[in-house]
DNA sequence: TGATTATTTGAACAATTGTTCAAATATAAT
DNA sequence: ATTATATTTGAACAATTGTTCAAATAATCA
């Protein structure tokens, strides 16, 4: 026997249709909602979190990061390209050394925001 | 020749010693630091962050959230599950129905704040 | 120039994540 | 009891992520 295929994506039924399509309505667009889950990704990572703490306490080079962190240069360096692409920290070179700073004043209100959550 | 091994970790050594005990010293706990980017993981996917604007919404059951993410239900349901886990979520049965709703007014402030960074 | 130091990069690899599919519950209707 | 509907669950799998190691730049110094 048929069945019904009537609806949009996956033979879902919605059960309340004007609740469903209230919510579509006003739901932000895939583009934001894609920009805001890449976001929250950035800080998804402990030693991503730690470098942004770090770096909005003090403009620092990527050796003494390695070191408040307790990680390598290497994997410093991959996390700091990885916050570098998403404009979150800037940087200056200055002779051999290269100083990261944080580039954002959102992320750092974002980072409050979530250890307010985390400590109650 | 003998390779300096002085310091901490992996042979890092720091430029200035006095900046990096100083950030050291305020850094929140390691504990904090992982429950901190814990929490942003479960913003950093774009059908967890539908589904929490959804329900900061509306009360909704498993086949109205996947009609509105476009979602499969076992996909959703898979999702639902680590936000339960997180407390992020609750639930009531009703029938055969289950309602899922926001159980963590703070979610919220982390999503709007998160979408006005992206916004802007 | 060659040697040293600071950082970046690429490849490889293990670990984690999100989806799909099928099977298992759970509840209600016949 | 059998059937149908709503949701959950587990296993399998592909995709993504973070680390390590070694090699490549880049800048300084002898």
């Amino acid at each position: 026997m048929p069945r019904n295929r009537e609806q949009d994506v996956c033979e879902v039924k919605s059960v309340d249709t004007a609740k469903v399509m209230a919510v579509k309505k006003t739901m932000p667009s895939d583009r934001d909602m894609h920009s805001l889950s890449e976001i929250f990704s950035v800080l998804a990572d402990p030693a991503r979190t730690k470098i942004i703490y770090a770096l909005s306490k003090e403009e620092l080079c990527v050796c003494d990061i390695a070191n408040i962190l307790g990680n390598s240069i290497s994997a410093v360096s991959h996390q700091l390209r990885i916050l570098r692409n998403m404009r979150l920290v800037k940087f200056r070179k200055e002779a051999k050394r290269v100083y990261y700073s944080l580039d954002d004043r959102h992320i750092n209100r974002l980072f409050d925001e979530g250890l307010k959550h985390v400590r109650e």
